[in-house]
RNA sequence: GGCGGCGUACCCAAGUGGUUCAAGGGGACGGAUUGCAAAUCCGUUAUUCGUCGGUUCGAAUCCGACCGCCGCCUCCA
C-alpha cells in the first residue's frame, strides 16, 4: 500500500515516491520564539508528529521510512509587517521585557519544548535556528547577487521577483496581478513592491546584527528556511511543510530563493495544514482570542480568559485531549476549538484509554510467566524501532507499561526515550511483524488484521487520522467483547486461577495470545502511531507503593460494604475520588 | 478586487462515482447491570449529504448557477 498525499503544489492527491528511499528528508516550519505556543501551534505541529509518526511506522503495516524530520527554530529576521519595514518581532518583546532578544528566544524556545512535548510530538531530528546560520544564509544571499536574482541598495539585499518567472507557482498568484493589486507598503529600495529582503541593514542601535558584505545588518525571515533546509536536507527534498498563512508570501518566497539560485526543484512534496478558528472566529494575536497552549493546559481558575475577561475556554484540557481533537480532523480541515467540542473529545480520549489500559490490564494478567518475551508489546529492544524514534514509551523491564497506557512516573523517561537516536544509524529498512500474526485463534486473528488494514489504509490516504481512529474505537469494543468472553470462560482472567492452573489450560494459553496481540495493536496504533499518552492519574499500571495503598483501601471498602456499611465504602471511594482516584466496581471486583 | 477552502444527523466529524459509502466520537432517549455511583453492555437517533439544475445506467462524491460561512493576499502554525 502506498502513501498518497495531498501535494499543494500540484493541487491533487497523489502517490508519495521519495528521492532515495527509505530516506525521506523533511522540512517543516517552525515557530518564531517571541511568545508561548498556542492552539494553532499544536494543531500544526501535532499534524505532522502524527504524519512523521506514520511515514516511520514499520513496514508490512506502514511505509517504513527513515524521516530524517528537521524543524527550524526562527530566531531572527521575522518582522512585524510583511513589507519589511517593521520590527523584529523578537526584538520587540526584548524591549517590552527589557530582556536581550537571545534571553526572549531561550525562554520561548524551551516553552515550545515544553508544550510540544506535553502533547507527545516526537522531537525532530534537527531543529535549526537561524541565528546560528548566518553565514549559510550570507552565503545564499551571496549566490542569488551573483546570479543577477537579487540586488543590494544601501546595505540591503532584496530578491528580484521579476527575475524569477515561476513567482506565484505554489500559492496560484500571478505576479503582474500583484504588482496592480499590492496592498504592501511602499519600500521606497525596491525596484518592485513585490520583492522581498534577504538581508536587512541593521540601524544604529538594533542589537541583532552580524556582519556581511553589505555591512552590519540581519537575515530576512524567508531565507533561513531556504539555507538551512539545503544544509540538512539537499538541495531538493521531498516533503515541506508548514501552515496555510505561509503558503504565501513565505513558502513562495522559499521556492524563489532556492531555485533561482540552484536551477533544481526545491521542495518534491508540499503539504500545508489549515488554520483553527475559536467559537468560529479566527484565532489570532492581534484579536486577542489567540489560546496559549499553557493556559489550556494548566489554566488559571479552572478556565481560560481573554484580556477583557471573556470566557474563550470553561475549564482546562490535559495535552492528550487536545492532540485527540486535532487527530479527529483532517489536517487540511479548519478547526473550530470549543469548550464543548473538546469536552466531547475528552469523553471520546477517556473510553479510548479506559479500553486500552482495561486490556493491556488483562493481557497483562492473562500472561503466563514463560511467554514474556512473546508480547509483541514489549518489544522495546528492538534496535530498528528505537531508532526511529516512533516508540512513545520507554524500554521498561516490567513489560508493565506500553504506549497508550503508561503512568506519570514515567514522564522523565519517556521524554528520553522518544528521541533515542537520530534516524538513520542502521541502513536496514525497519520491519516488525503484524500484531495479528500473532494471534492464535482464527476470529481474532482476522479480526485485527482487518483493524489493520482499515488503519493502515486511512492513513495512506493523506493521513486521515479521523478514519484511522474510528477504527481504534472498533478495536477497543472488539477487545471489550473478547475480554469479556474470556472473564466468563473457565480459567480466563478473573477467575482467579493461578498461573500454574493457566499454564496447564490450553483454552487459556490460546486466549492469552489472542488479547497479548489485541493489546499490542492497540499500543501500537494509539501509542506509537497516533501519540496517545494518557498520563496515569488514575493509576492503572503498577504504580509501586501508590498502587498498594489504594488496593489496601479497595480490600477494606470491599470488607465494608461485605457488612453492609455502605457509609463507609461510600467515604473511601469519596475520599480517594476527591485525590483523582475513581473506583469502579466491576463483576470482577473494583478497579481504578 | 485577486486566490483558495468549506456547507454531511442535535453537536464534532470521515467519506470525493456504484456493491460492507452514509465511518467514528459526543450528546440524548429507552433497556440491562448496580446498595448507590461511575464505568460497561444492548437498542434507538441522516432513504439522506446547503439549494436548484445538469452529466451518468448510477452522485454526498463530477459540472454549472445560486445561497451561506470561512481563510489567505498585513502579523500568526
Amino acid at each position: 500500500m502506498a502513501v498518497r498525499l495531498y501535494n499543494s503544489l500540484t493541487r491533487q492527491r497523489e502517490e508519495f515516491s521519495p528521492l532515495n528511499p527509505p530516506r525521506v528528508g523533511m522540512y517543516v516550519c517552525g515557530p518564531t520564539v517571541y511568545g508561548h505556543s498556542h492552539l494553532g501551534h499544536a494543531k500544526s505541529y501535532v499534524s505532522f508528529d502524527a504524519i512523521v509518526r506514520w511515514l516511520r511506522t514499520p513496514a508490512p503495516l506502514g511505509p517504513g521510512f527513515d524521516v530524517n524530520y528537521v524543524q527550524n527554530i526562527t530566531d531572527v529576521g521575522h518582522l512585524t509587517d510583511d513589507a519589511d519595514e517593521g520590527e523584529d518581532k523578537v526584538v520587540a518583546e526584548a524591549r517590552r521585557r527589557g530582556l536581550h532578544p537571545m534571553a526572549v528566544v531561550e525562554t520561548f524556545m524551551r516553552s515550545y519544548l515544553d508544550d510540544m512535548d506535553a502533547l507527545n510530538n516526537t522531537r525532530p531530528d534537527i531543529m535549526p535556528r537561524a541565528t546560528a546560520h548566518i553565514p549559510e544564509q550570507i552565503a545564499l544571499t551571496q549566490r542569488l547577487i551573483e546570479s543577477g536574482h537579487a540586488y543590494e541598495v544601501n546595505g540591503s539585499v532584496y530578491f528580484s521577483v521579476g527575475s524569477f518567472p515561476d513567482y506565484g507557482k505554489l500559492s496560484g498568484r500571478k505576479f503582474e496581478e500583484m504588482e496592480a493589486g499590492a496592498r504592501v507598503a511602499v519600500n521606497t529600495e525596491k525596484r518592485n513592491p513585490a520583492d522581498f529582503a534577504l538581508w536587512k541593514r541593521a540601524e544604529e542601535g538594533h542589537i541583532m546584527r552580524w556582519p556581511s558584505p553589505w555591512g552590519e545588518g540581519f537575515p530576512g525571515w524567508h531565507i533561513e528556511c531556504s539555507a538551512m533546509s539545503q544544509k540538512y536536507l539537499g538541495l531538493t527534498f521531498d516533503i515541506h511543510g508548514g501552515g496555510l498563512e505561509n503558503q504565501f508570501p513565505h513558502h513562495e518566497c522559499e521556492i524563489a530563493q532556492s531555485e533561482a539560485a540552484h536551477g533544481v526543484p526545491f521542495v518534491r512534496y508540499w503539504l500545508h495544514n489549515n488554520m483553527c478558528t475559536l467559537e468560529g472566529q479566527k484565532m489570532g494575536k492581534s484579536l486577542g482570542n489567540s489560546i496559549s497552549l499553557k493556559d489550556v493546559f494548566y489554566g488559571r481558575e479552572g478556565g481560560v480568559r481573554d484580556k477583557a475577561g471573556n470566557v474563550l475556554l470553561d475549564r482546562t484540557f490535559e495535552p492528550v485531549v487536545v492532540r485527540h481533537f486535532i487527530l479527529t480532523s483532517h489536517y487540511r480541515q479548519t478547526l473550530d476549538f470549543s469548550s464543548d467540542a473538546l469536552r466531547a473529545a475528552e469523553s471520546g480520549s477517556y473510553k479510548l484509554r479506559d479500553a486500552a489500559r482495561e486490556l493491556h490490564r488483562a493481557a497483562h494478567v492473562a500472561q503466563p510467566p514463560s511467554a514474556v518475551s512473546a508480547d509483541p508489546s514489549r518489544d522495546r529492544s528492538d534496535p530498528s524501532r528505537d531508532r526511529k524514534g516512533a516508540v512513545s514509551q520507554p524500554t521498561d523491564p516490567s513489560g508493565d507499561r506500553g504506549g497508550a497506557t503508561s503512568t506519570s512516573a514515567d514522564r522523565a523517561q519517556l521524554r528520553q526515550a522518544m528521541n533515542p537516536l537520530p534516524h538513520g544509524r542502521g541502513s536496514d529498512r525497519p520491519h516488525a511483524p503484524l500484531p495479528s500474526s500473532l494471534a492464535t485463534s482464527d476470529a481474532v486473528r482476522s479480526a485485527l488484521a482487518e483493524i489493520e488494514q482499515r488503519f493502515a489504509e486511512a492513513m495512506n490516504e493523506d493521513f486521515n487520522t479521523a478514519a484511522a481512529i474510528a477504527t481504534l474505537f472498533d478495536l477497543a469494543k472488539r477487545s471489550g467483547e473478547w475480554l469479556r468472553d474470556g472473564l466468563a470462560a473457565p480459567g480466563g482472567a478473573g477467575s482467579g486461577a493461578s498461573a500454574g492452573d493457566r499454564d496447564a489450560d490450553p483454552k487459556f494459553a490460546t486466549r492469552a495470545a489472542d488479547l497479548r496481540a489485541a493489546d499490542g495493536l492497540m499500543q501500537h496504533l494509539a501509542g506509537d502511531v497516533l501519540g496517545f499518552y494518557w498520563p496515569a492519574a488514575l493509576g492503572g499500571a503498577d504504580n509501586g507503593k501508590q498502587d498498594d495503598l489504594i488496593r489496601l483501601l479497595i480490600d477494606l471498602r470491599a470488607e465494608a460494604r461485605k457488612n453492609k456499611d455502605f457509609a463507609l465504602g461510600d467515604q473511601i471511594r469519596q475520599r480517594l475520588s476527591a485525590l483523582g482516584v475513581e473506583l469502579r466496581d466491576g463483576p470482577q471486583g473494583t478497579t481504578w
